[in-house]
This record gives structure tokens, C-alpha cells and sequence, in this order.
DNA sequence: ATACTGTGTTCTGTATTCAGAATGTAGACT
DNA sequence: AGTCTACATTCTGAATACAGAACACAGTAT
């Protein structure tokens, strides 16, 4: 057997690996509404499996902060807390202007259809496209930086703050300003400036974080900012 | 029962997370060296318990990269990678500057103690003494941020370094160079210099970074740096 | 009626059993 | 001798079985 004509087939992730990921997907789209019950012997029934993986995959989701420890009854899909996700955004903007900072060091020419496509979903299409596209923004800047890490926590933050974002709705209007932060950003990283792309990425995250933790805390009912 | 004279027993950490501990301890302070095969029935005899939480615990140390899958034949203890560590600097680095911003936004006055402790520790205790007082003082810096999503990277990062310390055995002279810079940043940081404390906290890290590097290249036997 | 206690139900975490995949080895064949 | 195949071994991941903790409810005593 020498002749290599056969394409290798990849490994069939394990189960708890699916689990894990089913479950990340619904709970980042608010498919599983915050506050869900869970109990593994549903999960287990639904996806057919036993309960053996899916114990694995939520003590991975527990660990990530997706679920808490119910009381003594089962596990319940993290509420939402705007607080939180407050650190969690200066976290992903100090993350963010790393990468730019490495991106911009580097030159990095970004694929002009990611901004175009941008701003033709936030005029137009769902929600979730509109997310979507700016995660791919984000994503393709950890990538240029040349640090897999970077993508790595990135992705953990993102499937956090997707489930916010789906949460408060954000309006067109606000949406329209971010792309222009975003060309202004793939600018100053294609043009290698690297301070000017790490100040700008930073106000972005921060402009992005007083977004959307004001409206959060309009959504949650909460009255001031403990923070 | 109105009386509340009894002192609240903390609930016992599952097996599953005291493997998980275990374990981790073990590869970060070296007593498990990279490289070594591990299988579950070994570890869960060892610690008198059944397959089940060991298999738990494993996974829990392939998603944060202490161990890999081994080819067919159990799991590796991760190798040590000096790219890797590298980048993995690089993370740390934006996290401590961060902390440090932060810290310096609150004047946080931090406890003497801990420089003069580091100081006598770097001339003449164990490397073990040596790295636990730096982290001690990077924690503090973290705690003061008030922003415990950064320590909670952060601890996971520190395993990562700790194993890397003490394989490289730093010499005494480089530790007191450390800890001229670590007063710089306290007093930065008390001073409420916000720029100055991130500034001398990056470089702080790109220092550690350079000479750790350096260092775990000589010992991995490579030659040059790919990055 | 209210407060307490005992019991049933539910759910978790751990142990045990089972089936499948990968490696190593011995033997057969050229 | 060298190579290929069949088998034994080893190890994992999933399924099942088991024991203990937490809640809910009912019944009893005051």
C-alpha cells in the first residue's frame, strides 16, 4: 500500500464533545433561555446518548461559566449578568488590541468582502447574521496576530457575548457605527500602525461594551451601574 | 433552631475536582515531568477512587493544555514548547497590563510585605519559594483590578509558567532584576499612574518573556526562534 | 392553624461493566 | 530472511448500576 489515493477520514469526535458543543450552540444562540433547568437525564434522553458524556460536557459548560450549580436540583443555564459582562469586555479589549497590535505589525491586509458583508447585514438581514459578522471581523484580526491563543479565549468570550447581544437587540443605528470603527480599525492595522490600531481597538471594545452593558441593564431591569 | 452557633461546613469538592488538582499540581511543580504516559486505571488506583471522575479530570487538563491525547496509548503530560510559552507570554502580558491599569485607577497600595519577601526569597530560598512569591505578587495585582475574570486567566497561566520556571532554574541575579522592577510597578500603581504602571508592566513582561524563553530554548536543546 | 418530622421522589456523582479501537507479537507463507 | 495476517493485550469512552444528598409533601403534635 504505497499509493496514498485515499483521503484521510478525521476522527469521530466523542460524544461528551458533541454534547458540549450542541449545548454551546444553544445556549450562545438563547435557544436555552437563561435561568433553563437542565437535568442530565434529559439532555441524555433528547440526544440519545447516556448520561456518562453529558455529565462531562456540563462540567466543561461549568467550568466555561455557561452553567451554575443549581441549588440541589439539577444545573441551570447561567443568567445573565450585566456586570459581568462588563469585565468580561475589558478582558476581550485588552485581548483585541493585542491582536491588533501583532496584526498591524505584520501589515495585515484584511478581505475587504468581511466589512462590506458587514454593512450590508447590519442595513438588512437578522440578528444573528449581524453578530455573526462581526464575530468573522474580529476573528480574522486573532487569526492575523499569529497567536492561536488569542482565538482561542476569543472564542470562549464570543459565544458569551453572543448570547448578550442576541439578548438586547441592538438597533440598526448602533450597528451603522460600528462597522465604521471596524474600516477605521482594518486601516490602521493594513497600514501597520500599530498604536493607532491598539488605541482604536480599545475604544471600539470600549464604545462596544458601554453598548451593550447600558442596554443590558435596561433589559435586566436593573436600575445603576455597580461598577 | 434560631440560634446560629454552628460554623457552616463547606461542601466536599467532588472526586472528579480533587483529581483534577491533583494532577494539575503535580505538572505544574514538575513532580510529573512532560512527556510522561498516563493512563486513567494507574492514576484512579493510585488515588483509591474509580475511573470515572480520573476520566473527568483528564479532560478537564486537554481543554486548558496540560495534557494531549497520546497517539492510541492514553494521554502525554504536555511537552514543553517554547513557541508556545512564548505566546503564551504574549496573553499574559495584556493581562497584567490590564490589572495594572486597573490597580493604578484605585491607587491600590499594596502590602510590602510581598516585595520584601520576594527580595529575600530571590537570594537564597528554593526556586519553589522563588516562584510562589512572584506569583504573589502578580495575584495581588489581579485581586486589586477587581476584575476576577483576570485572575481566573490568570491562574491557569501561572500553571503554565510554573512548569516552565522551574525547569529552566533561573539564576538569583536575574530574580533580582525582577523585583527592582516589580517596586517600579507597585509604586506606580499606588502612585495612581495609570499609563506608567501598564507601561512598566508590559515591559516587565516582555522581559520575563525574553529571558524565560531564552532559556527553555537552551534547555529544549533548539537552536533558533521561529517567532 | 402552624411547625416539625418522616418518607418518597428526583437527581447527582461514582463505581462497574461492556464494546470497540490501537498496539504489539507470534506464526505462516513466499 | 522478510512480510503479512491473526490473535492477545491494553486502553479508552459509553452504558448501566448503585448509593447518597436535596427537595417536596403529607401526616402528626401542639
Amino acid at each position: 500500500m504505497n499509493a496514498s489515493r485515499f483521503s484521510k477520514l478525521e476522527a469521530r469526535p466523542s460524544y461528551a464533545d458533541e454534547v458540549y458543543q450542541a449545548l454551546l450552540d444553544a445556549i450562545s444562540d438563547g435557544s436555552l433561555a437563561p435561568g433553563t433547568r437542565l437535568t442530565q437525564e434529559e439532555i441524555a434522553e433528547q440526544m440519545n446518548v447516556s448520561r456518562s458524556p453529558v455529565l462531562q460536557a456540563l462540567q466543561l459548560l461549568r467550568k466555561d461559566g455557561f452553567v451554575q450549580d443549581a441549588p440541589g436540583r439539577g444545573v441551570l443555564v447561567a443568567p445573565l449578568d450585566a456586570d459581568w459582562t462588563s469585565k468580561l469586555y475589558e478582558v476581550r479589549g485588552a485581548l483585541d488590541s493585542l491582536a491588533a497590535r501583532l496584526a498591524a505589525q505584520r501589515c495585515f491586509r484584511m478581505d475587504r468582502a468581511l466589512l462590506d458583508n458587514g454593512r450590508t447585514t447590519s442595513a438588512s438581514s437578522s440578528i444573528k447574521a449581524m453578530i455573526d459578522a462581526d464575530m468573522q471581523f474580529h476573528l480574522a484580526i486573532y487569526r492575523a496576530s499569529g497567536n492561536p491563543l488569542i482565538e482561542e479565549s476569543a472564542r470562549l468570550h464570543w459565544a458569551h457575548l453572543r448570547r448578550v447581544m442576541g439578548a438586547v437587540l441592538m438597533v440598526s443605528g448602533q450597528r451603522h457605527a460600528i462597522w465604521d470603527e471596524h474600516a477605521a480599525i482594518a486601516d490602521a492595522i493594513a497600514a501597520g500602525s500599530v498604536a493607532r490600531a491598539a488605541e482604536l481597538t480599545e475604544q471600539h471594545a470600549e464604545h462596544a461594551r458601554e453598548r451593550l452593558v447600558a442596554r443590558l441593564r435596561i433589559v435586566l431591569g436593573e436600575t445603576g451601574s455597580s461598577v
